[in-house]
DNA sequence: GCTGGATATGTTTTT
DNA sequence: CATATCCAGC
């Protein structure tokens, strides 16, 4: 590595291959700074180079530089190239964080002044909804009205907006209002007993806080000189209350978007945000980058005609310099399953001239559409990821798993306990939970500490109290082994992975899953390998964990923080050799080489649920517009005739996004079985002849052989690319390396979608039953 | 106290 | 179709 040695020329090479409004960007260090930058026009690029700027050029310490990102994936990235730029060392002392995580941090950090203990519990929506039951069962709400998921959106909006219980009931008008006044206070008491906070508290304690505490936002604005903020057009009001605090005192806030990539609305983030910019600071330096350099001048043409259809938007210039490249496809099919086979013809195709699989996307609007893909990626033996981390963690065993350890690091966390009391059964099913539920309640007691003086409650039977007293010291046991020598490490092999090791043992949850496993060998799908999965996700986790001098049970919080805070994307990893799948939300950021939209139909692509709301329309337009824009080649759009949803097969209609693409540059098939000529196509004379890129354009070439005809498709089954059966690429008899497991053989692959599974032979361990979605199980050949 | 079958009921996107 | 919750019977 010889990065050190040229600290001083590497100076130059920061801006080397920059434009002239992206050096701008990245050398204006100081004051407020808006970039909006176009989509593809170097933005990312843009604020890591202006991190390293700012280290190695402007002489700030790598520790006094705050820089946000969307998801963990990014915040890896950030680091990897800032790494790159300048020593990985400088890189790992800056602050690079989405906003998520950086509250998470400081709330612990803060915990004293927050009035929440550090070893707090970070709910999920499940966990939210089991709270919200029991607050609508207090209150004798009937959930058949309002159902906890509306009336938790409702207070999710409240709390984006900063509003307090209080306010909120303050402000409360009609009659749902009003109900939703009453179930936030007593949502609010019952987390602060639980001593947990939702994903919305958050950002929220910390807004508050660095509102309302003199002493913490100095410390912050003196801690963190420079804030850049990546993605900024998706950032909620709570998000922009803490940035604007810390970056409160000296201005050196450095945002970065682009509004028409804005797509996350509908959880509260404020487009605003990024318009008013300059209205914040009047003295900020505004740059616009405009130029593209990912995307065909076709690509990009078809999605600046798309955009222009939004209303409410500021004029912008879309423009490149790329050389042109073949024309955007847009595909009818018959149905979703010819529409899967055919978006995997096509990539067949691309391969055979020389891509790798690792180069194709499949973008969607919805998750259930990823199923029929899946099935036909597997029956052809493509390799595939599949964009889904946050599955994982909320899969009941696993679960159930962390419910033991968040008991174990917050005993008042009621929502874990009660997941994990009786599971696996031990005696303490409903009545005496109830009971000792009552007790706790009458006496003002936690339920852990009623449940520590079952001994005494006369109401419950000897075997109850027996088990209970079995249940409270087997955890006392686990704490003493957690906080032995005075709650610090004292061997370094021993971390988080051991922790949920010896849960998992002690608890009996291993077991119990695996005789339910055994049970049900051909329905159900394998929990315990799941939970064999999840050690090992714990042990990565303790591999790349930094804080040498942390104990044991700051380690599990760490842990607990980590997975409640994935984001789906982060599980990707680019240049493997598999095709990817993920919805449009996910996409947000990423480029690849060819990218394949399915499902763009009216109803599913501007979702039926936005129809009547011309905001939301327009919120779904720009999700159209960002997956076509992640495109650097070459871009499908497909729709069918026909889709089966909920078990009903029925007609559907094509998008009016696909309308509203302009003419120029986009070829048009119809290969499904309808003898009306492809509904939408009849709508051509429709569309606005009027757009006119000023880069020209060039007379559509389109790829290869379409994959012709409804005939062909019965062939294409049979044209297994890869060799032997099974999913996702692995072939029974070949050999895999898995990081924990080792070498060995694959003797069989079973079920479909996330449920794949394979039987691999191990070397050293014997055999063992792996999720092919989760396990990161590497193909060896040779 | 536990299990499994019956029944209703689907929020699309996610940190 | 698929999951989540409820209730009856063991
Ligand atoms: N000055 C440049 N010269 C050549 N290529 C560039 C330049 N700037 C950016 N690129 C390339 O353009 C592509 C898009 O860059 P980047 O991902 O930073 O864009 P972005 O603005 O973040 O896009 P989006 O907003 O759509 O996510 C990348 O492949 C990047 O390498």
């Amino acid at each position: 590595m010889d990065h050190n040695l040229s600290e001083s020329t590497t100076g130059p090479a920061l801006l080397d291959d920059l434009t002239d409004p992206q050096r701008r960007a990245v050398t204006t260090t100081e004051g407020p700074m808006l970039v909006l930058a176009a989509a593809g026009s170097g933005k990312t690029r843009v604020i890591t180079r202006r991190v390293a700027y700012l280290i190695q050029q402007a002489g700030v310490a790598p520790w006094s530089v705050l820089a946000i990102t969307f998801t963990n994936k990014a915040t890896g990235e950030m680091r990897d190239r800032v790494a790159q730029l300048l020593t990985e060392r400088q890189a790992g002392a800056v602050t690079i964080r989405t906003f998520h995580s950086l509250c998470a941090r400081l709330l612990r950090e803060y915990a004293e002044r927050t009035g929440l203990p550090s070893g707090y519990s970070i709910y999920d929506t499940a966990d939210q909804k089991r709270l919200m039951q029991g607050v609508l069962k207090e209150l004798d709400i009937s959930a058949a009205n309002f159902t906890p998921a509306t009336l938790l959106g409702s207070i999710s909006n409240a709390k984006n907006e900063l509003q307090t219980a209080e306010e909120y009931a303050a402000r409360a008008t009609d009659f749902y209002q009003k109900i939703v006044a009453r179930v936030y206070v007593r949502y609010e008491r019952a987390l602060k007993q639980n001593q947990a906070v939702d994903f919305d508290d958050l950002l929220l304690l910390v807004a508050r806080l660095v509102r309302e505490d003199e002493a913490v936002r100095q410390d912050l604005q003196q801690r963190f000189e420079y804030v850049l903020i990546d993605e900024y057009q998706d950032t909620n009001h709570a998000q922009f209350v803490i940035a604007h605090a810390i970056a409160g005192g000296h201005g050196n806030i450095c945002v970065v978007g682009d509004p028409d990539q804005a797509i996350y609305g509908w959880r509260g983030a404020n487009i605003n945000n990024i318009l008013d910019f300059e209205e914040h600071y009047p003295n900020a330096t505004v740059i616009a980058l405009g130029q593209n350099y990912r995307s065909t001048p076709e690509i990009l043409a078809a999605a600046d005609g798309l955009i222009r259809h939004n209303a409410q938007r500021p004029h912008k210039d879309l423009w490149t310099e790329n050389g042109g490249g073949e024309a955007v496809r847009v595909v009818k099919h018959e149905d979703e399953e010819r529409e899967a086979r055919a978006v995997l013809d096509w990539f067949a195709e691309l391969r055979g001239a020389g891509m790798t699989w690792g180069q194709m996307v499949i973008f969607y609007r919805v998750n259930a559409l990823s199923r029929v893909l899946e099935e036909a990626l597997m029956e052809r033996a493509i390799p595939y990821q599949i964009a889904r981390g946050t599955a994982f963690y909320q899969r009941q065993e696993v679960k159930d798993a962390l419910g033991y350890l968040r008991v174990l690091v917050n005993e008042a966390d009621d929502v874990a306990l009660l997941r994990i009391i009786n599971t696996p059964t031990r005696g303490l099913g409903n009545t005496t939970i109830a009971q000792i539920q009552a007790h706790a309640q009458a006496n003002g007691l936690t339920m852990w500490d009623a449940l520590k003086r079952a001994g005494d409650l006369v109401g419950l039977t000897a075997r109850a109290r027996n088990a209970a007293a079995k249940f409270v010291s087997m955890f006392d046991g686990w704490k003493q082994k957690l906080e032995g020598a005075g709650g610090t490490l004292i061997a370094a092999e021993q971390g988080v992975r051991d922790v949920i090791d010896m849960v998992l043992r002690d608890s009996g949850l291993d077991a119990h899953y695996r005789k339910l496993d055994e049970k049900n060998e051909h329905t159900e799908e394998g929990k315990a390998a799941n939970l064999g999965e999840l050690v090992t996700a714990a042990q990565r986790f303790d591999l790349e964990y930094g804080e040498a001098e942390a104990t044991l049970e700051q380690r599990v919080l760490d842990y607990l923080e980590s997975v409640s805070l994935v984001s789906d994307v982060d599980g990707v990893v680019d240049s493997e050799g598999s095709v990817t799948l993920m919805t449009l939300h996910a996409a947000k950021g990423l480029e690849y080489p060819a990218v394949a939209m399915i499902g763009v139909e009216e109803g599913l692509l501007p979702h039926a649920r936005s129809r009547d709301s011309a905001s939301e329309m327009e919120e779904e337009r720009r999700l159209c517009f960002v997956g076509m824009t992640r495109a650097q080649q070459h871009l499908l759009l497909t729709h069918t005739r026909y889709r089966t949803a909920r078990g009903q097969r029925e007609r559907t209609i094509a998008s009016p996004f696909l309308r509203e693409l302009p003419a120029d540059g986009i070829v048009e098939e119809d290969q499904s079985d309808g003898i009306d000529g492809g509904g939408w196509s009849d709508g051509i004379g429709e569309r606005d002849e009027a757009f006119a890129p000023s880069w020209g354009r060039r007379r559509p070439t389109a790829v290869g052989p379409a994959p012709g005809g409804g005939g062909a498709e019965g062939g294409a089954g049979g044209s297994g690319v890869g060799s032997g059966t099974g999913g996702g690429g692995l072939p029974v008899g070949c050999m895999v390396r898995h990081p924990q497991f080792g070498l060995g053989d694959v003797i069989s692959v079973s079920g479909t979608g996330s449920n794949a599974r394979a039987k691999v032979r191990f070397m050293n361990v014997g055999v063992k039953t792996l999720v092919l979605e989760y396990a990161r199980l590497e193909r060896v050949t040779g």
